[in-house]
DNA sequence: TGACGAATGTCTAATATTGAACAGCGCGGG
DNA sequence: CCCGCGCTGTTCAATATTAGACATTCGTCA
């Protein structure tokens, strides 16, 4: 949830050249929103890059209860986790609106970034997605609710947010059932909060419906009320 | 939590003699039971190998709660997540017993692997870690503490464990204090669920109070109770 | 061997959380 | 333009969970 951004950005822009030019020959694949990019169990071996859109990535336990894991939106990459060789998607990815992807097998993903020295860089790439798995455990196992729907906010909006002077605005509408699928709690719990939030002040609706966070005053409050 | 071991057992066999052969002119460094290898914030920015010992990782929130992430052992490596650059250790890893480490300056670990032609090796390592905690993460999110501590218990035999024919022995002892540090619960649930496990031999103590996990009975438990 | 500290097993009242229900609202499709 | 459906806000009783407290056992070390 920390993750700042310091040099990892760099990495990023390499890796979305290098895989852009990977790609150029290919067409893109089109995803129209609430489809699926692929599902649990899928055996394809696939890195996806995506061109434009947004696309979340669910898991569901044996009850049918689901996990919402991230959102992704343009120029990321998701479904590196075939890298793994585990076999079989773990996830579901589904577009939260109509997208653009590139798709890039497995072992041309990889390649592509040895042949572009880009394999160190990848690495650390992980190495950053470890430690960010590590605090939302973290926070999962240490902090109420409340707590941690805080701080999952603070995570989407500096991971997918558009910053302006004094907030941060979410694009993507996100309904409190999957941010109580992400928060591990129920929906109801996740509206008395965002109520709280939103009459404290920490966030707001902007005309358009967008949720805007204020990152300053709700950090500043999760830290209040340890 | 699921996590096989295909290849990805000769990988870990191969980084483990690369890594022998790294430091085999520098010497061990000795851990003494309950001494930390390292805590958060430390800004040292290398690479563990476990030559003998059990090393846990724990991380502790704003409030000083515990979160107990990983526990190690003998060939494990840890501390690579000053990988991803960030600086600063996140968690505190501490030996449970006393433990012989080597210690790689992190780009000296990267040279290594790039010599070894181990990147391609390690980023598949990586991207299992990635896999496995969103699997800790999903679990945590969907599931009761009965079955998080079940799942939890399988997951610290398969990786810890000591196969017997029809059983896991676990030789790390594992007060209830640290369980419920993983599972994110109290120590008196930790109690009541274990008993409860002992009850339905699930799990046993040997005469060397090592806790024996049956995998299979424990593993058709859960899914039993759903 | 005895004594102390740490780990365990158990209980409880206070609290947090769930799950189900229902009403309003707003958007998009017909 | 109206209807219906999905999302939201709110309530409530039933349930799960916590944070103590306490006796007991186990190990370790003197």
């Amino acid at each position: 949830m920390i993750q700042q951004t310091p040099q990892s950005d760099q990495f990023k822009e390499q890796m979305q050249g290098s895989l852009i030019n990977e790609t150029k020959n290919s067409s893109s694949i089109k995803v129209d929103k609430h489809k699926h990019v692929y599902t649990v169990g899928d055996e394809r071996e696939t890195v996806y890059f995506i061109e434009r859109g947004q696309i979340k990535l669910v898991m569901v336990s044996a009850e049918g209860k689901e996990c919402m894991l991230a959102i992704h939106g343009d120029g990321d990459v998701f479904g590196e986790l075939c890298l793994s060789g585990l076999g079989g998607r773990l996830e579901t990815a589904t577009a939260m609106e109509d997208s653009l992807l590139k798709e890039i097998p497995c072992a041309k993903f990889l390649d592509r970034l040895s042949r572009d020295s880009l394999l160190e860089g990848f690495i650390k790439y992980l190495a950053v997605r470890v430690a960010d798995q590590q605090q939302v455990i973290a926070n999962l196992v240490t902090v109420d609710s409340e707590q941690r729907l805080g701080k999952t906010l603070l995570q989407i909006a500096r991971k997918l947010g558009k910053k302006d002077p004094r907030s941060i605005r979410i694009e993507a509408k996100i309904s409190h059932e999957e941010l109580a699928s992400m928060v591990g709690t129920t929906r109801p719990r996740i509206s008395v909060f965002m109520q709280r939030f939103r009459n404290l002040e920490l966030i707001e609706y902007n005309t358009e419906h967008q949720l805007i966070i204020k990152e300053r005053k709700l950090t500043a409050y999760l830290a209040s009320i340890l």
